[in-house]
DNA sequence: TTGAAAGCGCTACCAC
DNA sequence: GTGGTAGCGCTTTCAA
């Protein structure tokens, strides 16, 4: 056990070289003119032979990189965030990077604590899916290039990549509308004091009266669909109002509580009530009517976001402009 | 920008004391008695003024612990290993660890290359959802205990917690048996070269004689349920041979891709056909019918294989011996 | 009870 | 072209 791990030293001792010459050699692969073939080559086939893998915790140290990004995110169970973590991983990894992946379960103490931590542990930059404002100015404070997905912090403004949820409230508000719904209801997760879900809904009375929106039920966003079907079953049974001719979802669990509420009351989609969201997810095309969305071209955010923040880790000043791509709609047949 | 981070010798400085002091107070909270009570004052509110946090690298690089585990897992964005993520990250964050997680996407060679990184990265223990044997052999000589999780390695005899594959198998045949069946179609992802499915089919064919299955289906893990569709399409398709009473998934993406396959056939579930599977989703309680499985007890696995890994860190030698979970039948209308 | 020194493994710099 | 030295920030001896 306990084998003791192969350092510079060994493979120099083998090769017959100073350690330094060995970190210069194996570091630099594409100066081999400036060393002497003969050292090159002995210098290789020793590390080799013994399976040299030069700490990253020790470089780390010297060089003050570590090559390694923290990706700090609201819940890795949800498929939204577990896609985007995969996209966002690919991409850094084909650039030398490594991540570091917290889950805040939307707690913005515990946001704070992994923020610190992982500055304590030396990443070289920060992907934030921000469950509030916590922790984020110190990171950077610190110096460090931090990004933010998803979702904008109200103050510190950030570099951001993100929905643009406006165009895509407003594109599900006209396909609403296109499908000829008048009054509708809608159901959401409010994930910290962020702009996310207003700037939705905001786009949605781009093309609704305050009249057309029957009612707006809310939820806290450590609850599950399980959560967000209770209250669409609250609204939908409760005859003192209108019943809406739609509901919409504004995350992916809120639709998907839609949709059992609404089957749970025998309702039929689309026929006695419609059903649409924001937010893709596996189970919408398979389910009974498959449900309409708007989707987010999650690919996009993810690489956006890594490339902005590789690129700052460079440059000095990414621009604080907020990087807001479309949505895009997956006509289904819920409307 | 690059504010230079506080030290403990800046932290020394302001104490008025050497910073190896500071280290001992502040790391040993409990033996306060052994300093001069006026001395720990003044290093702790130092480090409080000055926000002092030890360098974890440093830490990392003098103790040779880093305090961190390495999760190397098939596909983040499968909600299975999301969870699974999910729960270990949370239990072993309750004992001061952290995660470094990567994503292999089936692939046996990134495999191998993570865990040399990880090793390199100084992790004191990993977790693994082997892809395939690749590279498990060198973590374990370098003296890093390594559990295995969901799947085992054919040759490397690891610690393993997982799923009792057998006995799911079982459990699955005797509900079908229960609810009538007589023959039965399997569709299954083949993951690497482990015996996770083989184990599956074993305990249905406890069950279940050769000539009842009908047919067995494979396909690539890295397809998506789309494919796993398409080939119970043709299977289900194929006139010349018997149509089986039901279709059992030995995965949740199979599971789905059997769903969207005997739906767009028009068939219904159970009447026409019956649909299984083991792994439970989200989805499979939202579909029409919802479908019948047998779920994976996956905050327990995850916190069995913390647990053992997290124990291994101390003691010398975990038990090589397996722990298997049995997993528990949930009906729902599909059978 | 505290200070001083050493050293983890690496790489940047300065000699030669 | 290559060796030597220093030092990243911490903790762990050993001395006092």
């Amino acid at each position: 056990m306990a084998i003791p791990p192969i350092t510079a030293r060994d493979v120099g001792r083998m090769a017959g070289v100073h350690p330094s010459t060995v970190s210069r050699v194996l570091n630099r692969a594409f100066d081999h003119h400036r060393y002497a073939p003969d050292t090159v080559q002995r210098i290789h086939d020793a590390a080799t032979k013994l399976g040299y893998q030069p700490s990253a915790v020790a470089r780390a140290m010297r060089t003050g990189k570590s090559m390694t990004l923290g990706l700090v995110v609201s819940d890795i169970a949800n498929p939204f965030f577990g896609e985007l973590t995969s996209h966002i991983e690919r991409h850094v990894l084909a650039r030398g990077y490594r991540l570091m992946i917290c889950n805040t379960w939307e707690n913005p103490d515990l946001q704070a604590d992994f923020l610190a931590d992982l500055i304590a542990r030396g990443v070289d930059g920060l992907l934030v899916t921000p469950a509030g404002a916590e922790g984020l100015d110190k990171a950077r404070d610190a110096g460090l290039p931090v990004v933010t997905i998803d979702r904008q912090t109200s103050h510190a403004k950030l570099p951001h990549v993100g929905l643009d949820n406006i165009q895509a409230g407003r594109l599900l508000g006209q396909q609403l509308r296109h499908h000829g719904c008048q009054r509708i209801g809608i159901m959401m997760v409010i994930a910290g004091h962020d702009a996310m879900l207003s700037n939705r809904i905001k786009g949605l009375r781009d093309i609704f009266d305050d009249d057309d929106i029957v009612w707006i039920e809310t939820m806290h966003p450590t609850g599950s669909h399980h959560e967000a079907s209770q209250r669409v079953l609250a609204r939908l049974s409760d005859m003192s109002q209108p019943r809406p001719d739609a509901v919409v979802g504004l995350t992916n669990h809120s639709t998907l509580g839609a949709y059992q509420a609404i089957r749970s009351l025998g309702l039929s989609i689309p026929d006695d009530i419609g059903l649409a969201g924001v937010d893709d997810f596996a189970a919408a095309a398979l389910l009974s009517p498959p449900v309409s969305v708007v989707a987010q071209p999650l690919e996009q955010i993810a690489i956006a976001a890594a490339d902005l923040l590789l690129q700052s880790l460079h440059d000095s000043d990414p621009s604080p402009q907020p990087e807001l791509l479309p949505g895009t709609w997956v006509e289904r047949s819920s409307l």
